[in-house]
DNA sequence: ACATCATGATACATGCAATGTTACATGATT
DNA sequence: AATCATGTAACATTGCATGTATCATGATGT
């Protein structure tokens, strides 16, 4: 299966809009991610029904924040594009006769489960906003 | 994409050889895995390159242990069947052209490395040998 | 020797989910 | 009315674990 890039798509977009006056096209965050209008949409639409971001048709229109970034965490976009499968490894899907594989997936999932947490946890200890004043802080210089 | 259920197979896999007198063919293990031999012998390929297990071909023949249960770690299971990518998520494969991109990588990818350090840690920190012994704790009752 | 059993290895098929692509409908602006 | 942009549906592509078929190789038992 290929890696799963939507939450890290989704904030480098986020972070561009804030950074930019007026929508920006499908076509454009296309662009910016080297994908096709369709993919941002589809990819989009769960930020749209989270109400971080909103869409307007026709001309002049496009995606444009609808919140602050600082309201924003990265759990909250892995949650809103779709919160998936986190890992690419895990037990066998259905309940297990054998006592012995019933010990042994629960062994192993109680490690996910607690590297699940911290990720989690780091994940909404994170805000857009600070991500935003991060990148002035390194890359426009000190004041 | 699927999960990948190589580790836990081969824990499951692993406990019940110890259990076992004398070699399991790949057959009898296909049938507690509920799969194929073929798949068998190539995910157990890992565990014999790494020593923790001996196949003999022929009448009589199979798999069997080559080492104490105490000597190998969920982790070295997890890297003897290829040490398989953890996460399901992550970021787009080229190297980032765009600053906020490269930030933004940057962000996910600690949040990611603390959790896959934990998870390394955890599996490295669990025998199979306390495996073995929790199973007879659990479930063959107290004496 | 020879039949049988088991692994080793190769090649190809399948399932699944994100991603890529095409096509068309809908609504807003000029 | 023409244009622009999103919304949606349908289908193709890709990557990887898993499933399956087939034959070669080596060990054991008669």
């Amino acid at each position: 299966m290929r890696r799963d890039s939507r939450l890290s798509r989704m904030l480098h977009v986020l972070l561009h809009m804030a950074r930019h006056d007026g929508p920006m096209t499908s076509d454009m965050i296309a662009g910016m991610l080297r994908t096709n209008p369709v993919v941002v949409r589809r990819t989009m639409a769960g930020l749209r029904n989270a109400g971080y971001v909103r869409s307007e048709k026709g001309h002049g229109g496009g995606w444009v924040l609808a919140c602050d970034l600082d309201k924003i965490t990265l759990l909250d976009v892995h949650r809103a594009v779709g919160g998936p499968q986190i890992f690419a490894i895990g037990n066998e899907s259905g309940a297990p006769h054998c006592l012995v594989e019933k010990l042994v997936n629960q062994a192993v999932e109680d490690a996910l489960h607690e590297a699940e947490a911290l990720l989690i946890a780091r994940f909404g200890a994170v805000s857009l906003g600070q991500l935003a004043r991060d990148f002035d802080a390194c890359y426009e210089g000190p004041r």
